[in-house]
DNA sequence: CAAGCTATCAAGTGATCTATTGAATAACAA
DNA sequence: TTGTTATTCAATAGATCACTTGATAGCTTG
């Protein structure tokens, strides 16, 4: 009987060393970057505008939670994302922040700026089958690299306006960046449409895709 | 520039207050028994052997992370867990925590006792529909009254043994109960066995069944 | 091997979190 | 009203956590 109780506490402290991982927005918003590339400690420290010593300590403790992998390459180390299960959490603890926390949707407004029109994933399969749009990819250009939607072409949104020609004026864009809270495919649809494009955002990005469907992504050399 | 830098930290701030919540054994135990019924502060005290004033300020600190519910019933106030995304994260960071620490494994092996038999969703969907087997949940009664598996059975597992009767004794036996990391499937399977039947366990329980297949999910009055 | 990076460590301080205790409140019943 | 039960509040002490600073270790390059 006490022994179950021990036993139980033992399981449930066991689960709790993950859980403590997100309870921490640095480390949410590490977690968030990793989503998209692995990293090093240097890279992750200006991205989230921390200090060195502190992110390499919070690395340390989503290392210890078991959250990300490690690894030595030459004088940086360069960490990742551990697995799918890993983003599972992130990508289910956002999307219940967001349905749940009114100060999420809140603050997601306030970062995001206005709204605007977005398309799903299944509608953006059966345009781009059609041949009918054209899939922009506006993140860093490491992070295309890192892994993106079949078929994107990477603009990276720092580009976007003076690379406008590459864009076949007979056809609606769709940009997509790192998630339903990153600012860039805001910003693209926006600066597109100004310049007289039809545009829209698909609803979310490359995590999530990659996560829907694996047989989907695909990885540059 | 330093505007959008206080945006984003407002934003994942505000993430992580639902983080948070999930960082204590004691709130990610009340949340597994939130998620097979509904129940009042006393009730959830005695099952994870805490006080009563303990019980009540972590669950409004879940209350304030949006993850539960509170109703006034009465002299009671009967908690519950708000929508399936708060499930969808709690199952999320349990299944992760499995996977990637080895310290949730060993933690669970000894909880659980030595393995026992399981069958898949699937398998047990093409079996019921074949009649081939008797399933049953063994969890407490109010928990098989707040939901449970169509066509399943209640016999809470304290009273497994003296109504074995009433199991058919051609069919195999599949018992069920709170989820993966819960003893009474287990317990039963085994108590099963030395009672000469053939008998497994359903690989998850209660909240996954229901989280995957929302129409499958019955509610007694 | 010395210089230059990158990452980690160690120590310290302020802030936050946890569980306990005892008192206060709310709903109900006699 | 008074008593009873269930829940919450308030105060507190101990533990843990976050971020800073300055020193150290590992790798690469000249």
């Amino acid at each position: 009987m006490a022994d179950e109780r021990r036993a139980k506490t033992a399981l449930f402290e066991a689960i709790a060393v993950m859980g403590k991982a997100f309870a921490s927005p640095v480390r949410l918003e590490l977690l968030d970057l990793l989503a998209q590339a692995p990293r090093a400690v240097e890279e992750l420290a200006q991205a989230s505008d921390q200090s060195t010593a502190n992110v390499s300590q919070h690395l340390q403790a989503l290392h210890a939670a078991g959250l990300v992998t490690r690894e030595r390459e030459g004088t940086r180390v360069r960490y990742a994302l551990a697995g799918a299960e890993t983003l599972r959490v992130w990508l289910a603890l956002r999307e219940a922040s967001a349905v749940r926390l009114a100060e999420v949707e809140r603050a997601a407004r306030e970062y995001l700026g206005g709204d605007v029109e977005a398309i799903d994933r299944e509608e953006l399969v059966a345009r781009m089958a059609r041949g009918d749009i054209v899939l922009v990819d506006v993140r860093p250009q490491e992070e295309y690299a890192a892994g993106h939607i079949e078929g994107a072409r990477s603009i990276p949104i720092d580009e976007l306006e003076r690379r406008l020609a590459e864009l076949p004026r007979g056809r609606e864009v769709v940009a997509y960046c790192r998630g339903p809270f990153c600012a860039y495919a805001h910003q693209a649809v926006r600066q597109l449409q100004t310049a007289g494009r039809k545009a829209r955002r698909l609803e979310d990005g490359w995590p999530e895709w990659r996560l829907s469907d694996q047989t989907n992504s695909h990885r540059a050399a």
